[in-house]
RNA sequence: GCCAGGAUGGCCGAACGGUAAGGCGCACGCCUGGAAAGCGUGUUCCCUUUCGGGAUUCUGGGUUCGAAUCCCAGUCCUGGCGCCA
């Protein structure tokens, strides 16, 4: 959310900021409401005034024992009542239209982010690990058909019990999301100052808005007990879409300290995501699924500090790909496509080798986002009223807030499933990740179970 | 799930229908050779160029001229009972 005081000061700005969002608002329409409202919170305050006087003076004039000029006051005092209710009542209507459509208004982009109308004009600023690659077999194999011919990868059965867009990972493909998640955890902890977080997986509707999921994207989310097209409350709850929601909603309603900055945290958790309308893309293999694991890393800092942060998060997140030997990229979205909260917003994608797409590296094979790292600047702190005291003494202040996924699972397993393909359809295990597999330094898979896998060659 | 008790500023804590004491902390000032102590002022949010005004006793309703105080509902905390991986 922008603050009321910043629209109203600087509304050409605003208009001209989320233009190159590619939003259309009406930013008339909330500086007339703002205005309004104002006034009406002057004459309000004004009635109240008098009314606390006369009320005062009641208790007065009963003090004094004076019943007849009591009678004269309280009931000037009743009529007061009367205009109050009806101005603060109007008042309240245009406060609550006024903060309805603050909430609606996405986040102006940070100055230096390249402005553009969508995806092709993002930036790429990085590119890692291409110069001395892996030798990868003559065809490598995909990982959807890799990961059944293994038996570390199942997703009919994921679809039997949960439906479409549900995987299982069987064996040593469990142990390799699990030693994932360790992994990164540990590298986070260690090597960059992360406190761990492990928070509730449903989380409430005012989470769910304190970072921007609502109300803009009900559709995306799975809703506990309710239909997503009915009405919801503060209390209502959801399947979390990532760790971002309850974690950076820890403080909601806080004011933290001024030494307490920065905090950095990380979670690991499941995410679940409807992903509405994007039926029909990627309906093979885990690229997009409705449940994945990522570890997140939030932080909480001095609004002077995040654009630095921003740099630094970076670099947290791209270490993890980095150890793991995993090619990469690094886009700067520009003002089209970084999102409805973003200021600014860095994606990071590593290199899948198997599936050629129009879009991939020369080297053939397909980019995957596996991180999405955002400064957020005050927008969600203002959204869920996270604050700092500068000075002790002093006006609390909205902090800034920034995450990046440090990094999505699925999307690395396919990665390593690829990159690391032997001729004969094994995958190697990469160095940093086998002490988290007790040692195995080769998946060479499982053996089917069932009467179907009979006569199956 | 049931019963009982509770929630007041950054912290502690009074007021229990008449308009939020006091203490601690913190900031600034005075005092001092310097410090401590002492004294004074300030310490949340909103509107207002200023002056000033309004709001705020967990949240939302209600009663009342007037609610921290009374009533109803809810949230959370504490204790007891029940249930439970």
């Amino acid at each position: 959310m922008l603050s009321r005081q910043f629209v109203r000061e600087h509304p050409e700005e605003v208009r001209r900021a989320l233009e190159t969002k590619g939003v259309e608002v009406d930013v008339d329409r909330i500086l007339e409401v703002d205005e309004a409202w104002r006034e009406l919170k002057a004459e309000g305050d004004d009635l109240r005034y008098r009314r606390n006087e006369v009320s005062s003076r009641i208790g007065e004039l009963k003090r004094e024992g004076d019943e007849e000029a009591a009678e004269d006051a309280i009931e000037r005092s009743q009529k007061l009542k009367e205009e109050l209710e009806a101005v603060e009542g109007r008042a309240d209507e245009l406060e609550g239209e006024l903060v309805e459509r603050l909430l609606e208004l996405p986040n102006v982009p940070h100055p230096e982010a390249p402005v553009g109308d969508d995806e092709s004009d993002n930036v790429e600023v990085d590119r890692w690990g291409f110069d001395d690659r892996r030798g990868l077999p003559e065809e490598v194999v995909p990982h959807y058909d890799l990961g059944e011919d293994l038996e570390i990868l199942d997703f009919d059965r994921g679809a039997k019990v949960a439906g479409g867009g549900f995987y299982v990972a069987k064996g040593e493909g469990a142990r390799l999301e699990h030693a994932l998640v360790q992994f990164m955890l540990d590298t986070h902890r260690e090597a960059h100052g992360y406190t761990d977080v492990f928070p509730p997986i449903p989380v409430d509707s005012a989470s769910m808005r304190g970072t921007g999921q609502l109300p803009k994207f009900v559709e995306d989310a799975y809703r506990l007990g309710g239909a997503n097209d009915e009405p919801y409350d503060d209390e209502d709850l959801w399947l979390l879409p990532t760790a971002e929601v309850p974690v950076t909603n820890l403080y909601r309603d806080e004011i933290l300290l001024d030494e307490d900055l920065p905090i950095k945290h990380q979670a690991y958790t499941p995410n679940f995501r409807r992903e509405a309308g994007e039926h029909g893309t990627e309906t093979r293999g885990i690229v997009r699924v409705h449940q994945f694991n990522k570890v997140e890393l939030v932080n909480f800092v001095r609004p002077e500090d995040s654009s630095d942060r921003l740099e630094g998060l970076l670099g947290e997140a791209t270490a993890v790909l980095e150890r793991l030997g995993l090619p990469y990229r690094v886009l700067e979205m520009c003002t089209g496509d970084m999102g409805f909260s973003q200021a600014r917003k860095y994606d990071i994608e590593v290199w899948a080798p198997a599936d050629d797409a129009p879009d991939g590296p020369a080297t053939g094979g397909r980019w995957l986002e596996v991180s999405s790292v955002s400064n957020f600047e005050a927008f969600q702190a203002r959204r869920a009223a996270i604050q700092y005291r500068p000075e002790q003494h002093e006006s609390a202040a909205y902090l800034h807030t920034l995450n990046g996924s440090g990094v999505a699972i699925p999307r690395v397993v396919v990665a390593i499933m690829e990159y690391y393909q032997h001729d004969d359809g094994t995958v190697e295990v990469p160095g940093p990740l086998r002490p988290y597999m007790g040692g195995l330094d080769r998946i060479e898979g499982g053996e089917p179970v069932g009467e179907s896998a009979v006569g199956d060659g």
